[in-house]
DNA sequence: TGCCAGGTGCTGG
DNA sequence: CCAGCACATGGC
């Protein structure tokens, strides 16, 4: 397959084909939530790991903690063309590819999003992107650049219930209590090694865990990045409804139905006041 | 003001 | 197994 970004050095990333890597749909299609907007692009902070990301002409670079590390991020090594094509045979879909097809799937931090998706249960995402901000400025390390670091899991182990709900974490505080606790027992190797349906079961062991939530994970989260995994949430059940029986199979249970629906998701959900 | 937000846990049938 | 309800909190 034709690469799309090579590694120049360890801190640095150039992508030169843009078609299928467009930053402003990946950043804005719901998936991770500790980003900024700069002047020139963003500053995106992932567990432990940060990057800058400066929009040029006709290219994008990525200068990064760790160079390796993004190129997983953004999972250049994954081939979008090919699954957006997959899914140009479904007239219904058309706006929603044209618009989403340069959305990136990310491996983010299997921490960072376990605890970003509890919070985001019955939120709103203005609200609880906040609120992870308050909780990485509280308790994560500071960067030079001001921004903070996701706080590390021994960290969040030490913190109380009262701790959660002072950042706007409502209801869901004494949930990430229990969550962080569970997240320290997990085997993600062995999690790794699980179909869906077993990964789903185990992950909703995780208190403030749903079937929502866990398809997030599942997606979203590097050890697993199921692409046939499709979150269903409020905005997608609404756009759902407006298919037929066969267009919600082919979001439901296609090989890359998980991609599908951040487009939808992103098409109907972002764009959907400026269109 | 009342409803909604990338839902989940709990309870009663 | 499933329907119905409570739930913190801010934005609109």
């Amino acid at each position: 397959m034709r690469e799309i970004a090579k590694i120049i050095n360890d801190k640095t990333i150039e992508v030169y084909d843009l078609q299928y890597f467009d930053i402003d749909a990946t950043m804005h299609s719901g998936q991770v939530f500790r980003y900024f907007e700069t002047s020139g692009g963003y500053f995106l902070i992932d567990g432990g790991e940060y990057a800058e990301i400066v929009k040029q002409d006709g290219k994008v670079l990525i200068n990064c903690s760790d160079a390796a590390y993004f190129y997983n991020y953004f999972d250049f090594q994954t081939n979008y063309q090919k699954i957006a094509e997959s899914f140009s045979r479904c007239g219904a879909f058309k706006k929603a590819v044209e618009v989403g097809s340069g959305i990136r799937i990310l491996r983010a931090d299997f921490y960072q999003t376990v605890i970003s998706f509890i919070i985001s249960a019955n939120n709103n995402i203005k609200r609880f992107t906040k609120t992870l901000n308050l909780l990485s400025s509280g308790f994560g390390e500071k960067l030079p650049n001001g921004n903070f670091l996701f706080p590390k899991l021994e960290r969040l182990l030490t913190l109380s219930e009262s701790d959660f709900k002072d950042i706007g974490c409502g209801y869901r505080s004494r949930y990430l209590v229990s969550a962080v606790k569970s997240l320290l027992e997990l085997d993600i190797n062995f999690l790794s090694s699980l179909p869906n349906e077993r990964l789903a079961k185990e992950l909703e062991k995780i208190s403030g865990v749903g079937p929502k939530v866990a398809a997030c994970i599942m997606l979203f989260a590097a050890p697993f990045h199921r692409l046939n995994v499709a979150p269903v949430d409020t905005w997608i059940k609404k756009a759902l409804e407006e298919l037929s029986e066969r267009e919600r199979a082919a979001v439901l249970s296609s090989e890359f139905g998980g991609v599908l629906q951040q487009y939808i998701f992103y098409y109907t959900q972002f764009l959907r006041d400026k269109l």
